[in-house]
DNA sequence: ATCTTAGCTGAATCGTGCA
DNA sequence: TTGCACGATTCAGCTAAGA
């Protein structure tokens, strides 16, 4: 229950001018779900606030294809100026919006990371049988440069899909029945975004504690997700309704227990060890032969953690990697020792050091 | 330089040249399957050390988003002009460039109808688990303006699909085995498409002696199932080595009886549902503790699906065996929730989430 | 002949940390 | 900034060889 009330923040206003009042490189986590209706020329407004004004058909599609460029182009600059450099935006879209958001975000310098389907395991039909049955829409993944760094916990991705890698296509029904926020018994929101797709896009690219902003917030999925996972939030909303009611979803939203939010790690979370401690510590002694697993090569142990093969000597890495004539090898399981000839990886000494020696 | 009958033909050169030569408003359907300007970095090594065998030509580089962007318009304005009122335009891309295209063919007039995902069922998974595995690739589907008249024959697709309108998300293997063209054992073309996607393609949105147009030739599939589908066909190809695959595979390919129509696939076994997805939908939360029917192991549910008992996490399956010491576990039957007292295995819980999420 | 298993491969923007 | 050592990392389907 550590998630104090002034973590979970919504602002009313415009979404360009309230990013502008935010420091830079302060957000770890954007997600955003802009408009995307290009024909609502209410909606679109030119960066100096006048109307966009229809002539005749082909120039009016012509300037709210630009216009819309110019809101996305405005709004993606200052998100890229409030994240942080190793922060990662995701926007999800339609295919009414969704080439010109993903064109825009690379002109601005974001590096794709993943495009992700959100496919729809209950779409509506297309009632006039003109089109394929529209069942899916876009994500994209970015971090902020090709170089940059970015979160992506890709174990606990692992994790949440039985084991098996996640992939780009995901397959969530539509937010309905009890979940769907209602006002009036009508629904509150037209596009509300189903809690599934923000859980699993918070939980891999974001930890306990990051600070999440979302420049559309709508209804208020993203900060309710944001809260149940323990991450801090900002939500930015221009109408007052939506905003009554993401108040009041983010306040019914309640945080799982903090040690809950433990998720898998994997091994390179894990502390380094140096193949030199288990000599040190005695779990493995100089002269010990080393073998892989079909007893092709046969190295031995020396006394200061590099290990001999023939006329070479090195790391177990190296020359595991040197014995295979590969560019390289992970010498943990490519060796293993004999015991009551059984082979036994020396991954298996490596658990035991980190598990007597650096457990406390 | 053309092949058998009149009707198919493969032109050698540059596509944007070629088209050009063409008459204008010729050509009934496009199908384009444009370089995707991967951008690759160094070799990419398998976790046993083999590399993949990436697409490195020629043909995919480009100098900057600026010049892929030049050539898209330019073989874009061909196309439009060749293109009758009533055609079709198709592209394939993946995230690396289907953006670009998508908003440049919005740009040049081309009103998108649907976007299409490729789901592949046999992915290369990401060997080094940095990103989700990328499993599919975009097409899009445009007619030649917002108001023009275009062809789709809903009722073949609708029977194509077991009756159920056809979906934007299409579930199909990648080309390999038999169908996969090589040349001295080796594949000779890196992209080859499946021929399954273009039947559904040109199916969908052409008719008997149609002309079709593939700026892009490859190895030749569209021309194949064009001749197997009774449609007319023009390739554009500049490699000569490719033109010779697609000659004889096209020289190959035979021509169906119409009322002898591949039959449609069924629909996929019960869908397969991760752990993972109960928490995303709060039928259960993490920190509810799980246990068996003896109460004799008790664990502890994670915001990632895995499971913890003791120092130990991961899947129900492998916690359960582990628990029992037995090589493997069904944890759907093996752990359960308490509620008042009363032990419910938790394979109670994906019922529900299939009739709550999956039913429609 | 039939079953099992090892091996290979597919449009891929595929690492991190310290000296 | 660059270089180098460490050592993390895979899914489905087909094919050919072995049992």
């Amino acid at each position: 229950m550590a998630s104090a009330p002034m973590d979970m923040t919504i602002i009313q206003g415009d979404c360009i001018e309230t990013m502008a009042g935010l420091p830079a490189k302060s957000v770890d986590l954007i997600f955003a779900d802009p408009p995307y209706n290009l024909q609502l020329g209410g909606d679109l407004l030119r960066p100096e606030g006048s109307t966009v004004d229809a002539v005749d058909d082909a120039w009016d599609k012509f300037d709210s294809l630009g216009a819309y460029d110019q809101f996305t182009r405005a709004w993606l600059t200052e998100a890229r100026r409030i994240l942080k450099d190793d922060g990662g935006l995701w926007v999800i879209g339609s295919y009414h919006n969704i080439f010109r958001v993903g064109a825009a975000l690379q002109d601005a310098g974001f590096w794709i990371l993943n495009d992700i389907v959100w496919r729809k395991t209950n779409p509506m039909p297309n009632f006039k049988g003109t089109r394929f049955t529209n069942a899916h829409e876009t994500l994209i993944w970015c971090a902020k440069s090709e170089k940059a760094r970015y979160k992506f916990n890709y174990h606990a991705m692992k994790a949440l899909n039985d084991d098996l890698q996640m992939r780009s296509d995901w397959s969530i029904p539509l937010c309905t029945g009890a979940e769907r926020e209602k006002v009036n018994g009508r629904k509150a929101h037209p596009t509300q975004k189903p809690e599934e797709l923000l859980y699993r896009v918070l939980l891999a690219c974001s930890e306990p504690g990051d600070m999440v902003l979302d420049p559309f917030l709508g209804s208020g999925t993203t900060g309710a997700v944001a809260k149940r996972l323990g991450r801090r939030f900002i939500g930015i909303e221009r109408e007052e309704a939506y905003i009554a009611v993401a108040e009041r979803r983010i306040a019914a939203s309640r945080q799982v227990e903090m040690d809950a939010l433990e998720i898998s790690r994997g091994r390179r979370a894990e502390a380094r060890v140096p193949f030199g401690a288990l000599l040190e510590t005695g779990l493995i002694t100089p002269g010990t032969p080393l073998m892989d697993l079909k007893r092709r090569w046969r190295a031995q142990v020396r006394a200061d953690g590099s290990i001999a093969l023939g006329k070479e000597a090195g790391s177990i890495h190296k020359i595991g990697a040197r014995a295979q004539n590969a560019p390289s090898c992970n010498g943990w399981t490519f060796w293993h020792t004999e015991t009551a000839g059984k082979l036994q990886p020396i991954d298996m000494l490596r658990e035991r050091y980190r598990t007597e020696h650096l457990s406390a």
